[in-house]
DNA sequence: AAAAGCAACAATCTCGAAATTTTCAAGAAT
DNA sequence: ATTCTTGAAAATTTCGAGATTGTTGCTTTT
């Protein structure tokens, strides 16, 4: 693999996983430290992640790490639903046996982990961990459906709702609900009903529609 | 601005008016002649609108034009539908007059341009301006729903669509059918009925569905 | 004759530095 | 005290050249 997309995927890792600060600027000459590499190969990568909306570029001023905003988090839950719920629905009618394996075998993997942390916010390594589990389980759901480009850009919108989420505070992302959530998710998907998996994927990411009090941002 | 983005937008312009042959190589050392600027800033141009779909890369093996795809169109269509669908919804519901107002004049615009041409299929200049006025209306259908990230994932598949169709032949963009299907989204959205517009942006779209013979792809 | 190996060529990838623009702080003027 | 200039410092933008990798056509071998 070329340099370049090493650091363009291990730049994106540290960017969905909240290591660096919201507002925090991004100069290739500072990056080159971290990847001993010139500052034009970072300014490519940069730019790339920009236009996937997980870096803010101005011209003449550089990038930065995107800053927490409540209306963005609205935004990005309400296309989760809507490719989500679509995506969902479309697996339903494609997806045959080795589907419904994969599904289950996500949500046992996720489960599994819900059930480890508990009702405690988890933190560090097993917040990553679970972040992993979540995403995994939500890309199979979709993961039947015949459209890479609906999946391409759930992809997008789903890291930057995860870099949104996980710098906001831990607390935000985990929820003892999300267990029985995911379980129903996995329910309908068997039976196969689509609009009850619509109204399921709605009420499972609904809740980051209205975060009142409490948020940092 | 800097030429960095005076060459991306010029780009973005050729690459969705189909100014480039289906699988033509985009050589940055090539495409210099046209700017007068180095490879390095192509390059860096190319691959942000690789991330825009407007462009295929592949690690060592440069940039180019994507090829026709009827999969692809047809991915590109129901995206539009689920987007349009959605972001009509929205607007509907957060529109004021001075929305109302904007549909109609982008309608009447398109409308206009839509008689002057008849049922002959528009090709060259004319294309471009009906192309601009489709382009105009959709935008604005959408443009009153407060979901900037919505809006900026709808102009990207839009921009995808566009190059497919577009390069595909002339005769598949323009459909006499067009005329009355654009009214009736006026209508139903300044009726305000919600489920109406989703089922008629969908009827619009759909025709893309199946294309069935005579596509040169 | 077909396949494998090789060498010359072309394109991509990576780099560091020059040119341009912005930022910031100190001093002058209102 | 505030605003306006000025100039040095820092950051971004742009560039062309060297290093690396892929491609092409020719030769050799089986």
């Amino acid at each position: 693999m070329s340099k370049d997309n090493e650091i363009l995927v291990s730049l994106r890792g540290r960017l969905v996983n909240g290591q660096f600060d919201p507002g925090q600027r991004l100069q290739p000459e500072k990056l080159r430290t971290d990847y001993g590499c010139s500052a034009s190969t970072l300014r490519e990568t940069l730019f790339r992640l920009s236009t996937e909306g997980l870096v803010d570029f101005q011209e003449q001023r550089g990038f930065r790490v995107p800053r927490l905003s409540r209306k963005l988090q609205h935004e990005l839950t309400l296309m989760r639903i809507l490719l989500e719920g679509e995506g969902a629905c479309l697996s339903i009618r494609l997806g045959g046996v080795a589907w419904e394996a994969r599904l289950s075998a996500a949500h046992h993997q996720l489960s599994h982990i819900e059930m480890r942390v508990g009702s405690e916010p988890p933190a560090g390594h097993i917040l990553e961990l679970w972040s992993n589990a979540e995403l995994e389980f939500h890309q199979t759901l979709i993961g039947a459906c015949d459209s890479d480009t609906l999946k391409r850009t759930h992809r997008i919108i789903y890291n930057q709702f995860r870099q949104q989420l996980i710098t906001t505070g831990q607390k935000f992302v985990f929820i003892p609900e999300n267990v029985e959530q995911h379980k129903a998710i996995l329910d309908a998907a068997l039976d196969r009903d689509e609009p009850l998996i619509r109204r399921r994927i709605h009420d499972h990411l609904a809740r980051n529609l209205m975060q009142p009090e409490a948020m940092p941002v």
